[in-house]
DNA sequence: GGAAATTGACTGACCGGTCGGTCAGTCGGA
DNA sequence: TCCGACTGACCGACCGGTCAGTCAATTTCC
């Protein structure tokens, strides 16, 4: 039978649902199974353990969300624009996907030590990305000088709060939509060269 | 012997340290009684359950890091210089206290379900604090006018970035204070009334 | 002496990972 | 065309290790 790779992307789906859902010592490596609609012996086919399976997901997970946002930047002219838009596609992800998001996103500080590295690597990778794009203004002069470093980290923490907006619907009455702009308009009155 | 409220302190001392270092189901209470130099049946002296103790570390964390920033704003007249020293403050209290900046406000988007009500409860406190002083500034011009709660929140990205930074050092030469002040410069940028 | 505090050996639940068995599908030979 | 030996994907009952939590024994202090 050749269903090897579905039964595989329907196990990576239910385990992405499932560890997005609570942390990982509360999985159970069978409930994933059932949920993948699979035997339990069948993950061990194609994961060799645990935690190889968690750390499969995360990568697929931030490959995904990291190709959307620069897909998102690329059309763009402005370097202001790139920014508007990688917040809006971050919004995007984070609201198709919260649980990916939450695992992605949410875990930075928190993994476990043998899975840091990744992460980290991860992480710079993110904020590399944005970093490029600021470079990219003050070069032509959308934004004022400053340190690029710094602030492409500020914005992806900005990244975590829209996070869990999105996971907790924290008070806030009107539309996320507007909850991104928002964010944006701020950051960029930050960044603006114009005095 | 009256020492109950002295090795429950050595207990929550030690399991904050543990818990800062990895993830709950890595801990095992008997090392956490080794650290504080108790007997494993001593924390349950004290504490109903390993899920428990955790909380209350959550709990105490919280309130020691809130209660820092709070008074850190309280002494400055401008809302500006309120903000600033709350920067200055968060980072100097990650500084000093990694672990429990880690389980603190690293967190957020991951808790295990049975305490999410808390973190919630928690997370409204500090972007509400920081929003008080938004509003704050916003009364009294230092500000322009802006949705003051969808800026706190970003405020408070911002302040996990920095978490971040810290736990892993990640790139960036410079010391840590000029990262503080320069998140704080960018972000009152953004705030700023004058055009 | 004894009440209170402390302890750590012990127990039982729990769950990750294994492994022997099943069975659908394939294919060479009759 | 039919047969049956073979393959390997799939499964889930089971095993063994790991702790959280208990409690009888021990120590501490009055």
């Amino acid at each position: 039978m050749q269903e090897q790779s579905e039964k595989k992307g329907r196990i990576l789906i239910a385990a992405m649902e499932i560890f997005g859902e609570r942390p990982y010592d509360q999985v159970r490596v069978e409930e994933i199974a059932e949920r993948a609609g699979v035997g339990k012996g069948t993950i061990y086919e194609h994961f060799t353990s645990k935690e190889v399976l968690f750390s499969a997901i995360l990568e697929e997970g931030f490959q995904d969300y990291f190709r959307e946002l620069v897909a998102a930047a690329t059309p763009q002219q402005r370097a202001t624009d790139k920014l508007r838009a990688v917040f809006d596609r971050h919004l995007s992800f984070i609201s198709r996907h919260a649980a990916a998001a939450r695992i992605i996103i949410g875990e930075w500080p928190v993994t476990r030590p043998e899975l840091q590295e990744a992460m980290l690597g991860r992480y710079a990778l993110l904020t590399g990305f944005v970093e490029t794009l600021l470079r990219e203004g003050v070069a032509n002069g959308e934004f004022r000088p400053l340190d690029t470093a710094v602030v492409a980290q500020a914005i992806v923490g900005m990244f975590s709060s829209l996070l869990i907006y999105i996971l907790f619907s924290v008070q806030v009455q009107e539309g996320v939509e507007s909850q991104a702009q928002k964010l944006a308009d701020f950051c960029l009155l930050g960044l603006a060269s114009r005095r």
